[in-house]
DNA sequence: GCTAAAAATGTTTTT
DNA sequence: CATTTTTAGC
């Protein structure tokens, strides 16, 4: 076994090339000084948090810690990327060794690495959300036959029962019990549904998301061995966004550090927006509970927003519940002030927001400093529109989600079942797009489960003499790419669009759009030597785009874009202006979120996230007529958040048509 | 018995 | 608006 031995440099004899003292302030320096032992920093929006983290881990390099021993956990990739990119600036391209993303990327690298001596199979697939709703849908056909007669909770519901009582440490009974009690008789056959998942993916060689989080969290707690190489492989942690880390992430990190302890967990409560994802705020408070002699620095001082804009955050926060009380301070004193703008309607927002930006635009301010938020990804429907109407490029981020589009799904199934012949759910989707060939030939087929990938299928008789023709053309596909392999992903996915183009025109009305989709696909394959990396990145660091917004290779030229974007996918980012659109009673926060004053808690923190996000310029907008199909009334309140910061705060612009 | 088209329904946010 | 259930049709 080979083994790592480092020497300590003598502190006194490293020569530092940056001048930390001169670059960052006096908090800053200290939690970036701190390299040894367990270091809590609470960091208000904009105060520096990511530069704090960069320097950190420049720092860490140059005092000689050996890269390939740090581990950097962040909330998306993307994050990850940037900070590595930037930090190389500072001390060059030796860091690429570092182990970043986020709890689950790493989680996979890991469990690829280590996951063996635990009888994981080593060629084991990941699961991504749609493929663990079909996967449930399948085994929940199983039990709800013999149930015909009663009312079931469809697939979405019980992977979210799954995942809920998993992320949050409940056991399904308890957990059926709070989320849907309705179906509280129903709990055996639902605990059944649960078991038969579960043994379907251990038969399957297949983890889902929270499988990734528990089968490391497992092999640490139970696997000696494993626990050693690992906690002597890797000596330093840092996690941003602490206060997003659900029961698992933070056990997690316990585990991970327990031993080294040398562990940096940044984040600020106030901008804890994933509840809903099981993340417990309070893990913040926690940290210190699991590692004792922890020092806690706190950054305070905001570099981003003007203080009008920051003095109306503030206030917003001061009707927050139980909380660290802190009050961000900056030097940017004066600035516009917030900007409130009634419309009457959804189109005149968008007119309003289309003309405003152009505007900012003529005065000198690039498009890609402007960003669009809102809180759901369709409220943002009608700006697009508007949008493409001005030919105003923009990229939309959240929302519908490029890889859930049936058309790419579809696709992906194909490359798939080359990789894996036992996978159940590509083939099913790959079947049931034949002419002639519906569930109960599907299920025929998965009961023979033999390896069809060539084209054996065709001997089993199964299947009408309508679906023929179709499962000969598929038997050609399956021939062609399997003769070929191993072969890059690019050719794959040329050879399946070949086969897959005629269906996907007879699928759906629309299908010119969506070849392009399958066209910015294979630029993103392109990327790839080997199938098996373009499938598990796609499953766990999905391109963060839309499919309407333009689908760029990452290493293409960005054309100078408009960034229009959820919430919750903006975190972390900043723009010189900002909108904030639908701030309406009833979308923001939204009519489901109302009965529960911990709901309401969390919409008041995702305002407060997105007014952050603005350097200069802050827009907030609300139509105040809308007509909601849902619960078929009119929102016509504007959010209450605005009340609660008060007007003082703001200016009021009035609209005049014409 | 099985498929495919038509009606109905439920719709946040993300790894 | 897109998925799921129902119903008609083969």
């Amino acid at each position: 076994m080979e083994k790592e031995y480092r020497l300590s440099s003598d502190p006194l004899n490293v020569e530092y090339l940056i001048d930390y003292e001169k670059e960052l302030n006096e908090s800053q320096l200290e939690a970036v000084l701190t390299v040894d032992g367990p270091l809590l920093c609470i960091a208000g929006a904009g105060s520096g948090k990511t530069r704090t983290l960069i320097y950190r881990v420049a720092r860490m390099v140059e005092s000689g810690i050996p890269p390939d021993s740090i581990v950097l956990l962040t909330f998306t990739r993307k994050a990850a990327f940037q900070m590595l990119n930037r930090t190389s600036e500072l001390v060059g391209d030796k860091i690429r060794t570092i182990l970043g993303g986020t709890y689950h990327s790493v989680a996979y690298r890991l469990l690829r690495k280590y996951g063996s001596c635990m009888g994981l199979p080593p060629d084991f697939m990941i699961m991504d959300e749609s493929d663990s709703s079909d996967l449930i849908n399948l085994v929940r056909g199983e039990v709800i036959l013999q149930h015909q007669d009663t009312r079931f909770p469809n697939k979405n519901t019980l992977k979210d029962l799954l995942s809920a009582s998993i992320n949050r440490g409940l056991d399904f009974e308890a957990a059926i019990k709070r989320e849907i009690p309705q179906f509280i008789e129903l709990s055996e056959e639902i605990i059944k549904i649960f078991s038969l998942y579960s043994e379907y993916k251990n038969k399957n060689r297949l983890l889902d998301y929270d499988d990734l989080l528990t089968t490391l969290i497992t092999l640490l707690e139970e696997n000696e061995e494993a626990r050693k190489i690992v906690h002597e492989k890797f000596r330093y942690f840092l996690v941003d966004e602490y206060q997003d880390t659900n029961l698992l992430q933070a056990k997690l990190t316990r585990l991970l550090g327990e031993k080294c302890r040398n562990v940096m967990a940044v984040g600020d409560d106030f901008q804890s927006i994933y509840s809903f994802r099981g993340a417990d705020y309070r893990n913040i408070f926690r940290f210190s509970e699991f590692f004792p002699e922890s020092k806690i620095v706190r950054l305070e001082e905001n570099y981003r927003s003007t203080s009008s804009i920051l003095d109306a955050t503030n206030c917003l926060m001061t009707h927050a519940a139980k909380s660290f009380r802190k009050t961000l301070f900056t030097e940017r004193k004066g600035g516009e002030k917030p900007v409130i703008i009634p419309c009457s309607n959804e189109d005149q927002q968008a007119r309003f927001v289309a003309q405003r930006i152009l505007e900012l635009r003529e005065e000198g301010i690039s498009l890609s400093e402007m960003a669009v938020l809102f809180r759901s990804g369709f409220h943002a429907y009608q700006l697009e529109l508007e949008l493409q109407k001005r030919k105003i490029p923009y990229q939309k981020w959240g929302g519908f989600k490029f890889l859930e589009a049936a058309h790419i799904k579809d696709i992906l199934a194909h490359l798939r079942i080359l990789l894996n012949p036992c996978d159940h759910i590509s083939w099913t989707r790959v079947l049931s797009l034949i002419d002639g060939i519906g569930s109960k030939t599907i299920k025929k087929f998965l009961e023979v489960s033999g390896d069809f990938r060539n084209g054996s299928f065709l001997e089993e008789n199964i299947g009408s003499p309508r679906s023929k023709p179709g499962l000969v053309i598929l038997g050609q596909y399956l021939k062609k790419s399997m003769e070929n392999l191993p072969m890059e992903p690019a050719s794959l996915l040329n050879f399946a669009a070949d086969y897959y183009n005629p269906l996907l025109k007879k699928k759906f009305d629309d299908y010119p759009k969506r070849m392009k989709d399958l066209d910015h696909l294979s630029v993103i394959a392109g990327k790839y030597k080997n199938l098996e990396t373009f499938l598990t990145d796609l499953a766990l660091e999905p391109p963060s785009n839309s499919v309407n917004g333009n689908l760029k290779a990452e290493n293409e030229k960005e054309e100078e874009s408009l960034v229009i974007s959820t919430i919750h996918s903006a975190k972390g980012m900043e723009w010189n202006s900002v909108f904030i659109i639908c701030a309406i009673e009833g979308r923001f926060p939204p009519f489901y979120s109302m009965d529960d004053p911990e709901n309401i808690e969390e919409e008041r923190r995702l305002m407060y996230v997105a007014m952050t996000r603005a350097k200069e310029n802050l827009f907030i907008s609300y139509p105040s007529n809308i007509y909601d199909h849902i619960t078929r009334t009119v929102f016509s309140e504007p959010t209450r958040f605005l009340g609660e910061i008060g007007e003082e705060y703001f200016q009021k612009w009035n609209i005049r048509e014409g």
